[in-house]
RNA sequence: GGGAGCUUAGCUCAGCUGGUUCAGAGCAUCUGCCUUACAAGCAGAGGGUCGGGGGUUCGAACCCCUCAGCUCCCACCA
């Protein structure tokens, strides 16, 4: 006997190793097939699994399974990132942990470590989505970090470098004190901050005791003034013009200049201008020439040129120079104030931006092929929304800052010879060959690697290129065999954070070395949050375990939970019920196997009722395909499932249909009608499988005898045919009728097991004619008669504009039927006035369409027949 | 400051070309059922000025204007 639960533990790890050893999910270029390519967003290689990637790579998977079926060579390339920052955060913490200080550590002892952690907990998020059902081709598994990605990403640098798009300069960056690295714009996240606005009073040189008073948030930095900023149009400091401000506690004199960059009304309408610690006073130092003075340390701690406080925390001294300047009274006030203040995504220290030299990509030319073909929807943005965001950004896309200053990455390959001579190389030798001309008695040694590797997102960028080449950023190297079937590839499911920061930078790369988009559709997911709206994070807590989640309900429930209210670009406010109402439909399926599955069959001559119900099955399923293609061909994914699979197994086949032919217990069914449930419920597994995978499989081959590889995942999708509108129309009147009728026995409180007489005022009409032996059965009915005329001692309904009557003797209570059929007629011609005039609207009659028109005129006859039966019952009454 | 989006049942959200898929789904609630596939279930029911106001239209949840509230992205005025 089998259990009335389904327990999907045992089947995933059958059926995932099955396919597994088959090699099921491998591709390899054929040319008579479709190539169908996605590669997979890389998690961090020491990553964890976390809900999101339970969406994003459901969503993947989907995508695949149902391409394979449909006879595409489908392949998923999966990986892993190295993640710069984030990995060396991590070694770093590790090390800590151990009492190793990464900075007694040489490069080469960290990388050993780095290294050695990788291999430890590298790939166990790959393992993890395994679990999930996955089906990547696993033998491509790509690192960006393996040796043959490594010298892809070298060449490409040298490759730019030569093309003239990276150079090396001098800029203000973002520089995280705790990471001691640059970080991109993008990598840093501003957060409104409460702190303090310190009005500080500098005295006016050559003057007793007049003082120009300016407003800072950053008091440490005064040191590192390089002059005062007003407006020209200031009339309140006009006469300043020239003279020259003193720097309070260092008592430097710096000059008051003139800019209309001041805004008048803000603080005191007077600017400190400090251009080694601020984007904005560095351009406006540019302008005026000011000088440049740094005054902290890479770690944030004040340095020599600060004179005062040197070695103390930019924090710690902002509090002690507030506090002198009080003594000294040089400060006016302090006010509260809000501001924005920007922190690293990785470390969360607060930015510091801060004059450096850094390598960048210049991003003018190369990001202009980039715009042009998503804006032209060769590359489509899903949900469009998106393409706006986008072109705000490319169009106003800054050089990007691509050096870090981490060890853990590809290491830039530029040499500095003695003087500073910059070669930019593959080895040491090459370098040297290059320089040695320029410098008479170079020698190998004196060369010096830069000590930076690169920022994360420029190897990434090449990774629907690499996956499957990376010879390919050489000179004159055409791709190979797997590059040019599989790329371009078709769908990417990411995440829209990453939008920029990958997505963008993807396609700049691909239309760079392939003059080619890397793909077609870029889907892009919500943001899985807690039930508070919150974002899943750890630092909350607020994160389930997919991994439990999975042994708990099974993989299949889990995949439907994520896809529950998912549409591309929503967030998705998760919730464990999502994920049980996903188990509760595996035990949906399960237990309609079992129905089927215990049936004796015999050869017996088919009941009348069951060749309609395939008739209409089969419509129902027909038409529910197409919808399903539909909404797969708009990337609807959620949709297909809930609106179309979900709709089509639990109410249409297993209310609908099984309960139409399920024979009385312990009675058998007629072959013919066993064979045609078995090919729906096959038909339905195909469906079903690319959202849940397991029990698909699983079904596929308890339904019946299977040879050796003949799986569900490499079967053929259900191609739709043809449907009978007018068995769906009989169908779903059937089904009203049916409702009513239970409402009927609900209301009058008769029990299911009496059986009813159901007399219709009607020649046996087209709607129900087919279906009648289906309405007896479904609503215990002993007989169904027709053109009876109106019958009294009865209850009486209208549907369409057929009149029924249920007789239930002695059941019916008149004043309560009479104040039911009042309100019933109340609201009938209240909804005839309303047709009426509409259709005695000239206006409308001659603008509406005529489909709409006929409507109205329907239900107007309608609302007819339905008042004219009212009215004679109310009058039998 | 610039941009995008959201506001529909108690909750979470659909509603795709302005018109029968038009006011929907799931959950929650209520009623009745342990009916021989499934109580992780079955059969029903109630629940709504579609954020407020105005407009366009024969017709608006949907288009336009406006007000209010919320969210996200980008920029940073010290």
């Amino acid at each position: 006997m089998l259990s009335t639960k389904y327990n999907p533990s045992e089947v995933e790890n059958k059926w995932y190793s099955y396919w597994m050893e088959n090699g099921f999910f491998n591709a390899k270029p054929d040319p008579k097939k479709e190539s169908y390519t996605i590669v997979i967003p890389p998690p961090n290689v020491t990553g964890v699994l976390h809900m999101g990637h339970m969406l994003n790579n459901t969503i993947q998977d989907i995508l695949v399974r149902r391409a394979r079926m449909q006879g595409k060579e489908a392949c998923w390339v999966p990986g892993t990132d190295h993640a710069s920052i984030a990995t060396e955060a991590k070694v770093v913490a590790m090390l800590r942990e151990r009492g190793i200080k990464k900075s007694d550590l040489s490069r080469e002892e960290f990388l050993k470590y780095a290294w050695e952690w990788k291999e430890k907990y590298g790939g166990i998020i790959l393992e993890q989505l395994k679990k999930l059902g996955a089906s990547c081709d696993w033998s491509r598994t790509k690192f960006t970090m393996d040796p043959d990605y490594y010298e892809a990403v070298i060449d490409v640098f040298i490759d730019l470098h030569k093309k003239g798009y990276i150079y090396r300069g001098m800029r203000m960056v973002n520089w995280d004190p705790v990471g001691k690295t640059a970080l991109s714009d993008d990598e840093v996240i501003h957060k409104d901050v409460q702190s303090k606005l310190y009005y500080i009073k500098y005295a006016i040189e050559g003057s007793k005791d007049e003082c120009i008073t300016i407003a800072t948030v950053r008091p440490e930095t005064i040191m590192a003034d390089a002059a005062i900023c007003i407006n020209p149009n200031d009339e309140r400091y006009k006469h300043l013009k020239g003279k020259k401000a003193i720097i309070p506690l260092i008592n430097r004199a710096i000059p008051i200049i003139e800019d209309d960059y001041v805004t008048m009304d803000f603080g005191t309408g007077c600017l400190k201008v400090t251009p080694a610690h601020d984007m904005n006073d560095n351009e406006l130092g540019r302008k005026h020439k000011l000088e440049v003075i740094d005054i902290l340390n890479d770690d944030g701690t004040l340095n020599a040129k600060a004179q005062i406080l040197v070695g103390e925390d930019r924090f710690i001294a902002r509090k002690k120079i507030a506090k002198e300047l009080e003594e000294k009274n040089c400060l006016s006030k302090v006010e509260d104030y809000k501001s924005n203040v920007g922190f690293s995504e990785r470390t969360d220290a607060v930015i510091e931006p801060r004059l450096s030299l850094q390598w960048f990509l210049k991003m003018e030319t190369i990001t202009k092929p980039a715009l042009k073909h998503v804006m032209n929807d060769d590359i489509q943005l899903i949900p469009p929304k998106f393409k706006n965001t986008y072109n705000h950004w490319m169009s106003n896309v800054r050089d990007w800052c691509i050096s870090r200053q981490l060890w853990w990455g590809h290491r830039i390959p530029a040499w500095y010879g003695p003087n500073g001579e910059i070669a930019v190389a593959r080895t040491r030798e090459e370098a040297f060959s290059n320089l040695k001309s320029q410098i008479p008695n170079l020698k190998l040694e004196d060369l010096q690697q830069d000590q930076d590797v690169m920022d994360t997102w420029f190897s990434s960028w090449l990774w629907p290129i690499a996956v499957f080449d990376t010879s390919v950023f050489k000179d004159g190297n055409k791709g190979n065999a797997d590059l040019n079937y599989f790329y371009p590839t078709q769908d990417l499911v990411t995440a829209p954070e990453i939008l920029f920061f990958w997505v963008a930078r993807m396609i700049i790369a691909g239309y760079e070395y392939r003059g080619e988009k890397p793909f077609k559709n870029v889907y892009l997911t919500g943001i899985v949050r807690d039930k508070q709206g919150r974002k899943m994070s750890k630092s909350l807590g607020n994160s389930p375990d997919p991994l439990d989640l999975i042994s708990k309900f099974g993989a299949d429930a889990v995949r439907a939970g994520m896809l529950y209210s998912s549409p591309a670009g929503n967030d998705l406010p998760y919730d464990e019920e999502l994920i049980e109402r996903g188990r509760n439909f595996t035990n949906k399926i399960w237990n309609a196997f079992r129905l089927v599955k215990g049936w004796e069959v015999e050869s017996l001559p088919q009941p009348e009722e069951n060749k309609i119900a395939i008739e209409w099955f089969e419509s129902k399923m027909n038409q529910s395909l197409i919808e399903l293609d539909d909404h797969f061909a708009k990337f609807r994914i959620s949709d297909a499932l809930n609106l179309v699979t979900y709709k089509l197994i639990w109410d249409d086949f297993c209310a609908g249909y099984l309960e139409i032919i399920k024979p009385e217990f312990g009675k058998p069914i007629d072959a013919e009608t066993y064979t045609r449930t078995i090919g729906f419920f096959e038909s339905l597994l195909k469906a079903l499988h690319p959202f849940m995978p397991f029990i698909s499989e699983e079904l596929w081959h308890e339904l019946a005898e299977r040879k050796e590889r003949d799986c569900i995942l490499v079967a053929q999708w259900p191609i739709p045919a043809a449907f009978n509108t007018s068995i769906l129309d009989q169908g779903s009147f059937a089904f009203e009728l049916i409702k009513v009728i239970r409402n009927t026995r609900n209301e009058k409180g008769l029990s299911p097991k009496i059986a009813l007489r159901l007399l219709v005022n009607a020649s046996d009409s087209t709607l129900l004619k087919s279906f009648g032996g289906v309405v007896k059965k479904l609503s215990n009915l002993s007989e169904v008669s027709f053109n009876t005329g109106t019958v009294s001692n009865a209850t009486s309904f209208v549907i369409g504009s057929t009149e029924f009557f249920i007789p239930i003797e002695g059941k019916i209570d008149a004043a309560k039927e009479r104040e039911a059929i009042l309100k019933d007629l109340e609201y009938q011609r209240g909804f005839m006035i309303s047709v009426d005039k509409k259709l005695s609207n000239e206006k409308f009659v001659n603008s509406a369409p005529p489909q709409v028109i006929e409507i109205e005129r329907k239900k107007k006859a309608d609302a007819e027949t339905k008042i004219k039966a009212l009215e004679e019952s109310l009058a039998r009454l």
